[in-house]
RNA sequence: GGCCCCGUAGCUCAGGGGAUAGAGCGACCGCCUCCUAAGCGGUAGGUCGCAGGUUCGAAUCCUGCCGGGGUCGCCA
């Protein structure tokens, strides 16, 4: 049930009559009329901008069409009243009934509550995390893990059929510095001093995998030329290294669905199928690109490579697509990646990045546009940078010894539910602050701590009401007689709860999974404030002494509100809490 | 220099065509002999970086500047 989608569909039914009475012009396009609810709660329950959209095309007076509006829409029940306002919007004021019933929805559709059909079935795809797998997952990789997987879980519950997929950089010149860096600590594992030269992985979370290679192999690779144990060796770490990762991703309570692999795609001619799609397009030739403008680098000097014609959707220049010695780049196999996700039948593609990753996007969407022919559209989410503090100060990490803060050191100290709110309370595009200490601060000052509380408040309520004997059940509570929720305080509530599907669907139109987090504060900042208010005035505690029916019809509006905490957290991947110790 | 992102209250940030721009923190003023204080109620605080433009209406869309960050052929 989304009360705003009703209301509206009230709205245009309304409108359409007016056109059958003659009272509005033919043809009218109503896509722009919306209903919302308005900035200030003084004008009513929700607001719309009916007649201000259609005066133009109508050619009539706004505050005509609102009044006539007006006038229709008082007959609808669900309206108790309908007033013009300012340049000509339509103020609707809804009767109690209308809030009745959503508590009435949230406890019976439940989990379900605010479930959309928005995506209706469509095939997304979200790729993220794409960690290199040359060592353990950092902070960085943890922020875009966490925005990922609720994004991922936001499209489910809009309606949409969602993929969450791995890309396995696998193919590269990385993993040979890997193999080269995990050779060493193999030696080492035979008793030899390993040399860990400059531009080999220093760290210490090879030295297991050193000993397993000696375990695996013995002796038999040692004083071997490289091009003996190169491939076992890197195929070995890498593996070992997405298991260390998995391990990760686990600890934060994110699953994949699709582990995908770059070197998988080599050998199979995917890479060069897909280029060869597109050269049937035009899109690829030999050619000589100009030198970056502005800045010239030193060693710049014109050279004819293969090149995609991504200035054709967009891009700034074309950009190569094989290296210098024959090799193709590392966007190749990528657009055949994508072209694949295209092949899977995909309606849309997701890709989630670090921002550094950000002059990446318009080849990336310029090969996707061209390999659809534009029927999927790719959107890239490009994460900022998280910055670490304890106490208030930077925590520094030692970049020596190959030693940086990672996803278990962050985990390990703040918990999976604390880390996930935290990294999803900021929009994908803007830095993060995340403060050790401040996090897990069990105050009203923390949001996590807020929001959880909030939840285990209505556990506690309804806790007690079982002691008082009172039937708590959701099915009891739906059936209990609601009317007498009348009280501001318990309708501005039970308005919140009213606007969740409608939350729900703006954020996954946006792709910003950080709107479900900012919601779920101002939802339990008005369960608490309901709640104070029971300090002052005891007829609006959840609770009445003596007075079961009343209680119910209170428990009813406060166990809808956690009802709708748990599904929000649910998306967040937040667990809610039971009560607080 | 090209491209991308950011710039909103003292601080950290929401809002991304609608009405008088919001929240938390901080500041200031009140409030626990008691029934829900890991607190509560209230007040002050803004040229939405600057300047143009589009629109009935711009913090929001467009253009140009200013400031901060990222990135810039054969790394991924």
């Amino acid at each position: 049930m989304n009360l705003f989608s009703d209301i509206r569909g009230a709205v245009v039914q309304a409108l359409s009559a007016m056109t059958q009475d003659g009272q509005l012009p033919e043809g009218l396009d109503m896509t722009a009329v919306s209903v919302e609810p308005p900035r200030d709660p003084a004008h009513g329950d929700m607001a719309t901008n009916a007649a201000m959209v259609l005066a133009k095309p109508a050619k009539l007076q706004p505050r005509a069409i609102a009044e006539a509006l007006a006038a229709r829409l008082s007959a609808d029940p669900r309206i108790a009243l309908a007033e013009v306002a300012g340049p000509g919007f339509l103020n609707l004021r809804l009767s109690p009934s209308v809030w009745q019933g959503v508590i009435r929805a949230a406890l019976t559709e439940g989990a379900d509550f605010g479930r959309s059909t928005l995506g209706q079935g469509q095939k997304v795809n979200v790729e993220f995390v794409s960690a290199n797998p040359t060592g353990p997952m950092h902070v960085g990789h943890t922020r875009g893990a966490v925005f990922g997987d609720a994004l991922a879980a936001l499209l489910d519950f809009a309606g949409y059929a969602v993929t969450r997929e791995y890309y396995i950089n696998d193919g590269g010149a990385q993993v040979d510095v890997l193999a080269r860096s995990a050779y060493e600590r193999y030696r080492e594992a035979n008793g030899l001093d390993p040399e860990i030269r400059e531009g080999l992985y220093p760290g210490d979370y090879l030295i297991p995998v050193g000993e397993a290679l000696k375990e695996k192999y013995g002796d038999t690779l040692l004083n071997q030329p490289e091009s003996v144990w190169l491939n076992d060796v890197r195929d070995f770490a890498t593996e070992r290294m997405m298991a260390m990762i998995r391990e990760d991703l686990a600890l934060l309570n994110v699953r994949m669905d699709v582990y995908s692999s770059e070197k998988a795609l080599y050998g199979t001619g995917k890479i060069e199928g897909a280029i060869e799609t597109l050269r049937g397009m035009g899109m690829i030739y030999e050619g000589v690109l100009e030198p970056p403008k502005g800045k010239t680098p030193e060693d710049w000097e014109p050279r004819e490579q293969t090149l995609f014609r991504s200035t054709a959707h967009g891009d700034d220049v074309d950009r190569p697509v094989k290296k210098s010695d024959g090799s193709w780049t590392y966007f190749a196999p990528d657009i055949a990646y994508h072209h694949d996700k295209v092949l899977r039948g995909f309606d849309m593609l997701i890709d989630v990045l670090g921002a550094d990753h950000g002059g990446y996007v318009k080849r990336m969407k310029a090969a996707v546009a061209a390999l659809s022919n534009g029927k999927v559209p790719l959107d890239i989410k490009l994460i900022q940078l998280v910055k670490l503090f304890k106490n208030g100060e930077p925590f520094k990490m030692s970049k020596r010894a190959g030693t940086f803060v990672t996803l278990r050191d962050v985990v390990e100290q703040a918990g999976a539910d604390v880390t996930r709110f935290v990294m999803l309370t900021r929009k994908n595009d803007m830095a993060l602050d995340f403060d050790f200490d401040k996090v897990l601060e069990q105050s009203k000052d923390n949001p996590v701590f807020y929001v959880q509380y909030a939840h285990a408040r209505v556990r506690s309520v309804l806790r007690k009401a079982v002691e008082m004997g009172i039937a708590v059940g959701d099915a009891d509570l739906a059936s209990a007689d609601l009317s007498g929720l009348t009280h501001p305080a318990e309708l501005e509530l039970a308005r919140k709860i009213a606007e969740w599907p409608r939350l729900v669907e703006i954020a996954a139109r946006n792709n910003e999974p950080h709107r479900v987090a900012f919601y779920l504060y101002e939802l339990a900042s008005d369960l608490h404030g309901l709640w104070n208010r029971g300090n002052e005035d005891t007829s609006l505690r959840f609770l009445q002494e003596d007075n079961p029916a009343t209680s119910q019809s209170k428990i009813a509006l406060a166990r809808a509100a956690g009802v709708v905490i748990s599904a929000g957290l649910g998306i967040l991947g937040v667990t809610p809490a039971e009560e607080m110790r």
